[in-house]
DNA sequence: CCTACCGATCGGTAGG
DNA sequence: CCTACCGATCGGTAGG
């Protein structure tokens, strides 16, 4: 008969009493390690308990802001279309850019959006989409077709200047595939002084595929 | 006090005696049940006693094959590779072609590798690639390592050529990158008729990286 | 957000 | 390869 072991370790102390609005920072908190995790270790290898206690929460607290686990991922996809597309419109504001010019923009946006420091949320949909359940799919769909009509509009228009050889939508999906992949073999900032630079990374993308 | 409960269910007969060579049949049989299960579902998605099932075994039967479960992630991998090298190799056989019919060869040979029925190895090493412990990594690494150097030959002649115009290495990292993300989202044999075909993607992929 | 917990499941094993 | 099992862990919950 296993008696279940109780920790002998003194009871964790209260924190002290949060002010009003830090539960929507601790969600932001919780959403920025869950992010950060599932990249490293797959949505499946990691545990809620694993993200409480990055954030120096107790096992069961997560819940507390997340009904369950699947919408704390579906929190961290939304997170990072919605600031993958705030960076895109930035960079795209100055309205008097060629398509090349804008085209130039998207792949070093799309760079930055997958491997700088603390952009862990796409890479995180590129893993981990096919774990998302159906019923959590559908808004993250919408924002996500928003990301992609942002491509194919400036693609289209460089099919229709012949600067791009292929069918334009296939295009978008085979150029941004060639930058997402890269998720599995850039590492940021690495000690060899060779290492491809996301500027460069994106120069060569552009000169790979584009007529001169 | 919960007593575990045990299934009243008759005990199940013992299959016949099996022939000698019957047991590498049933490993192979493991490790082509896992890798559909582990594209479809993820590996820390998919048990041991889901592959177990498919095959009619029972969920500790598996482990008189392999010593772990990672153990059969890296013979799915290891099989994806090896056949994939054997396709390879026959594509290329006519040594004639030239770097252009090489790399379209190339090309299409890959998207069948990734798409064509029963190929859910390689899929499989492109999804769950991190969750492989590196102590399981060398071996499939140097077979990766000849997959990679066929495509940068080719991929050199063609940048000698003129035809290419991004640094060779970078091109390979892009170009199958490109391919290898269509996993996430080319459907095999849809009911769409104007769904593109391995063809059409393979020569919509050449079109748009090599130079007329 | 913590305490205290549970039901289910999972990878894996001993022995035949 | 099956039987019979276990130790560990996991997502999640009730109540404060």
């Amino acid at each position: 008969m296993p008696t279940r072991l109780k920790p002998a370790a003194a009871p964790a102390k209260r924190p002290a009493a949060v002010p009003p609005e830090a539960a929507v920072n601790r969600r932001a908190d919780l959403v920025r390690v869950a992010a950060r995790l599932f990249r490293e270790k797959g949505f499946h290898g990691t545990t809620t308990r694993d993200i409480a206690d990055a954030v120096g929460m107790r096992s069961g607290s997560p819940f507390y802001h997340f009904a369950n686990k699947h919408e704390l991922l579906m929190a961290v996809m939304e997170e990072g279309l919605r600031l993958g597309l705030d960076r895109i419109a930035a960079a795209l504001a100055d309205t008097s850019m060629t398509p090349t010019e804008r085209f130039q923009t998207l792949v070093r946006t799309h760079y930055g959006i997958l491997h700088d420091t603390g952009s862990d949320f796409i890479p995180v949909m590129l893993y981990d989409w096919h774990t998302l359940p159906a019923e959590y799919k559908r808004s993250i769909i919408e924002l996500k077709d928003g990301y992609d009509a942002i491509w194919q509009r400036t693609l289209d228009e460089l099919h229709a200047q012949g600067l791009l050889r292929a069918d334009a939508k296939l295009a978008r999906l085979m150029i941004l595939g060639a930058i997402n992949f890269s998720v599995t073999w850039y590492r940021a900032k690495p000690r060899s002084a060779k290492h491809a630079s996301l500027d460069v990374l994106a120069a060569q993308t552009v000169a790979l595929v584009l007529q001169p």
